[in-house]
Order: structure tokens, then sequence, then C-alpha cells
DNA sequence: GCCGTTTTCGGCCCGACTGTTTTCAGTCG
């Protein structure tokens, strides 16, 4: 069990004791538990068994005790009990937007609503609404939280598809007798959502039958849809489905391009293939006049034979990589190793877990050579945000640190909220301190386009401002973005030399990829920044540079990709 | 449940918004 599962477990307790109704401040301590378990550096198993367990901020003597139960038996009596007694459906019901716990309780309690279902059926038949302290508004607000629900519904975050991916390759490669075995599909295309898994391997016909077999055999799985010598389907934990096809190495090229996609792309391929009296599918490349194929050891094959530079699995999605591909003119995507700065990294000044120290240790071990610290602001009260004297207390302690450290810099940042008016919210002297200034909304989120642009363009215009930060606000899968009109942001942002950030959270992950090569052809610079709260966070970098090459940039597109005196020079470049 | 202490209880993150009410509870970030 690693510290995931223990923090998942964690914040599930929390949420159900708020719902039986339990003191707030009880399940806030098992929430805030989950989330200080997660950013813990040393390997949760080990702190447990040294027993020092206890000896972590936040973590008391119960906690401690439910923890050390749940590391060694894997199960929680708490959170046990707490599931025993409350429907599993109630805990889907807090993912719905604008249903908490206390509404949640009321439901379940007076409507008896125990799922997602129930409540869409109560509303339809107008049972909420005369519910006491619910009303029609609120009825056909969450009739819309469940049909955007509904619409994502079969789609899962990028992390957890790459996750639960890699998880099965690694399963199917540890047989010897596969030769390849990698992700094709959306995933291998780097899509910020992901449907089903599709995993593709060669191995000899004889011994496809006990691949399979191991396949639909592993403990991890929900069920085995299908069942096959060449395909299975399993449904795994998660609720993601899988598909994993096995093919002769021959064969397994074509098959790879084919099952990667997308749709689009393949069109395409196919078309050109005709253009040349060839005939394209997932078994070969076919010459149409006389016989035979083309015989292609791998992918880059089969596009030079098609006439074309190999296009990158990311590119494929006939949104103009062919005319790229012709003309040699693909660009040299980004890659994590050309990332040298880790920007926008929240610490436990604000609602971060871990201390600046840790982070610096953190982002070192992942080959960078500077940190940008990014605590909240003042107005973001929830989350912990710095009132001026504290921020002054930070840059003390930066430049006490920086004082330390040879060859790595800490750089004084701030997400600071951008008011519903356009203004920050410190003064111009105060933010003229920072080395730069990620502006970001947080608050209001409910504006109309114009209302939205207007506020974003004014506070780009602040001189202070170096990088505005996840710029639309979605939420994947959960909340859409406010309505911004992106093209006048990126116009404004062009013409002052404010950086956009690509937010690197899997579930933001905003500026969305088609926007960057807008963003690009502008000359607008990239900042991909994790938006980490803890140490561990900060490896969604990854996940922000698959998206950075989805969207067509480049090392010199990409701002963090700057040697610090660089960067410096970039971002106060504005005055 | 955790923490800190003027140590064994009292406070714990708070301001804005929404939709309900007719002064405020619930939710959100």
């Amino acid at each position: 069990m690693d510290a995931q599962d223990v923090g998942r477990i964690l914040e599930e307790t929390a949420v159900l004791l708020e719902l039986k109704g339990e003191n707030p401040f009880k399940a806030r301590a098992y929430a805030n538990a989950g989330r200080v378990v997660r950013g813990l550096l040393d390997d949760i198993n080990q702190v447990v068994a040294d027993g020092r367990i206890g000896d972590v901020q936040g973590i008391g003597k119960t906690l401690a005790h439910d923890i050390t139960e749940l590391v060694t038996t894997g199960k929680m009596t708490v959170h046990e009990e707490l599931r025993r007694l409350l429907p599993a459906g109630l805990l889907e019901l807090t993912t719905l937007s604008g249903l908490g716990p206390k509404r949640i309780k009321a439901i379940y309690e007076k409507l008896g609503v125990t799922n997602v279902g129930e409540l869409e059926y109560a509303c339809r038949e107008n049972r909420l609404a005369s519910l006491e302290g619910f009303g029609e508004k609120t009825q056909q607000n969450l009739l819309s939280a469940i049909a955007l629900r509904e619409k994502h519904r079969e789609r899962h975050l990028y992390h957890h598809a790459r996750e639960a991916a890699d998880g099965l390759v690694a399963v199917v490669r540890q047989r010897p007798d596969i030769a390849c075995a990698e992700v094709a599909g959306s995933l291998r295309r780097h899509c910020e959502t992901i449907r089903d898994i599709d995993i593709l391997a060669s191995a000899p016909a004889s011994a496809r039958k006990s691949i399979m077999e191991m396949f639909v055999s592993q403990p991890e799985l929900e069920a085995v849809v299908a069942r096959g010598e060449t395909k299975s389907s399993v449904r795994l934990r998660n609720g993601m489905n899988a598909d994993l096809r096995i093919l002769d190495d021959v064969e397994y090229p074509y098959a790879l391009n084919y099952f990667t996609g997308s749709k689009e792309h393949n069109t395409v391929m196919r078309a050109r293939a005709k253009e040349r009296r060839l005939k394209l599918n997932e078994y070969g490349l076919f010459r149409l006049d006389g016989e035979g194929c083309v015989a292609c050891r791998d992918e880059p094959d089969i596009y030079r034979a098609l006439g074309l530079a190999y296009i990158p699995p990311e590119l494929r999605e006939d949104m103009g990589e062919f005319e790229a591909a012709q003309r040699d003119a693909l660009p040299h995507l980004v890659e994590r190793g050309d990332i040298r700065g880790m920007l926008h990294v929240h610490t436990t000044a604000s609602d971060g877990v871990n201390s600046i120290e840790e982070l610096v240790t953190a982002a070192r071990s992942m080959g960078m050579s500077y940190l940008g610290v990014c605590d909240h602001s003042q107005s973001a009260a929830y989350a912990g945000g710095l009132p001026p004297e504290r921020v002054r207390q930070q840059w003390e302690e930066i430049d006490r640190i920086n004082g330390k450290l040879d060859g790595f810099v800490v750089l004084k940042g701030i997400e600071s909220d951008i008011r519903p008016d356009g203004s920050l919210d410190y003064d111009g002297e105060l933010l003229s301190g920072f080395d730069f200034v990620v502006a970001s909304i947080h608050s209001k989120l409910k504006m109309t386009e114009q209302e939205a642009t207007e506020r974003i363009l004014r506070a780009i215009r602040n001189p202070a401002v170096s990088i505005l930060g996840h710029p639309t606000g979605r939420l994947l899968l959960a909340r859409e973005g406010y309505p911004v009109d992106l093209r006048a942001v990126i116009d404004e942002a062009a013409r002052l030399g404010v950086a956009i950030e690509l937010n690197a959270s899997p579930h933001r992950l905003d500026l969305d990829w088609t926007w960057c090569k807008v963003a690009k052809a502008k000359g607008v610079k990239i900042a991909i920044c994790p938006d980490a709260h803890s140490a561990a966070d900060m490896r969604d970098i990854d996940i922000g540079v698959a998206l950075g090459r989805k969207g067509w940039l480049e090392a010199g597109d990409v701002l963090n990709t700057l040697p610090v005196s660089e960067f410096r020079e970039a971002i106060t470049r504005r005055g």
C-alpha cells in the first residue's frame, strides 16, 4: 500500500464522516492527514514501521493508530464502519457541483436518495423543490450538474489512465515470449482524457493463448468483458476498460499505427496510400497493382513509404501534421529534460504540504536548476493566502536558503488572485518585490465571456504580471472553464510579453493543447507548471510536457526551459 | 481528531456567492 492509497482512504473517510454529520473538524483532520500522507518524502510503510507516523504534523494518536492499521492490514476500522453505515452511492454524489455533505445528508434522510440516478429521478419528479432549504433553482442546477457528469461518464483523466496502462503493459512485458508491447490509442496521443486503454503486443501465435490467460486473470480486474486469442477486453477496478491485442511481429507496426489513430489521422494516411496505389490497414501496406506489401519494420518506415517524415503520436490529429511532415517541418518537440525550472509550487506557507527546503531537494533530484515558489496571495483566505507581512517573511527565508545553495536558485514568486475587477490583491510596491507573479482567477467564476476576458486583460496589463495562470479555470470532467476569448488574451499577452501557463495538474491541463499552438504562433511563451501542492505533485510536470508536446511546443516556446539568468531576463523585460 | 497551551479545553480558514429565505445555511475556492 503506497501513500496515494492511504491518502485516498483517509480522504474518503473524511467525506463519509461529513456525510454522517460528524464534527466537521474531525472530518477535516482526516482530510488533512490524507494530504499530509501524500506529501511524505519518506516511504509511508517505512515511516509506519519505524513508529514515526505519529511524529508527523497533523497526525495525532488516533490517526497514527488508524494509519498503522491501514498500512499493516490493508483496512481501517473507522473507514470500514462508515462504509457499512452509509450507502456507497452517497460518495459519488459529492462529485456533483453544488452538492455538499449537508445537502446530501438531507436528501438521503428525507427523500431516501442514495445515488446519482435516484437524485436525478427525484429532481425530475420535482421532489427537491419542495424540500426545506432547497428550491426550484437548486433542482435545476443539480440536473445540469448530473447532465455534465453524464456527458463525461465514460472518460478518465490522463494520469489515471497512464498509471493503469503502464501497469498493464509491465505485466504483459514480463512474458519472455512478448517481442513488443505498448500503449496505443488516445493515451499514446497524449489526450487529456481517455475512454479506453488500448494495448498492443506482438508474440508468436503459439504463445498467445497463455498470454491472454494471464492477462484476464490479473487480480486488479473487476470483470472480463471478452477473451480471445487475438483480443481480450477487461474492466478494471477503477472503471476503465482495457483491450489487449496480440499480433505477429510483421503486422505489429501497422496495427500500432492504426490503433493509435486518431481516426481523422488514419483517414488521411489511407488516402495518401491510395494516391500511391497502395492500401493501408491494420495488417499491412499492400500494393494495389501487382502483389505483396511494402515491408515496414516500424512506424517511421510506414511514414517514409507515404512520403512523410515520422509524425510523433501526440501530433496525429489531422491538425496540420501532414503538411508539416511533407515539408519536413515538423516541430522538434519539447522534452522533459529541457525543463530547467519548476515554477508555481505551493509551500506550507499557504496550502502546500512541504517546506521550501524539501521542495528544493525534490526539484534538484528531478534535474531542475531553479524553483519558483508561488503560494496563494492574501485574498485566497481559504488556502492560507499570504498577507504582506508573511510575504516578507517568506522572502527572508528564501534569501537565507539561497545563501546556502550552490548551483540552484529559489525564486520569489506568488500566485496572485485576480479580483473580479481585474486588479491584483497586493499593491504595486509589494508586487515589484517578487521575482515573478503568476496571476490566476479563483473566485467569482460565473462570468460572461466579455467579463472574463476584460478581467484577464486588465490583470495581464499589470506590469508586475509575468505569467497568466490556468487561463480558463476548467476542471477536466468536472467543471467547464469560464468562457473567455482566448484569442484576445493571447494577442494581448503577445503584445505585452506575458507568458501563459500550461497548468500541468492532470485535473486542469489549462491552457488547452489546441491553444498552445495558437500561442506559439503569436510568439507567446508557455510556462509549463505543476501547480504542485507537494513535492510528489511536481511529477505532474511530465503530464504538462506531454500535453505541451501535443500542442506542438518546442523547447524554445517554453519559458521554463531557459537557464535561470535568461529566465530572469525574460520575465523582467517588461518592467 | 489535532494542536497548543495562560495544559486537558477551545479553536480549528474565511469571504463571497447563491438561493433560499426575509436573515442565513450551504457551497466553493
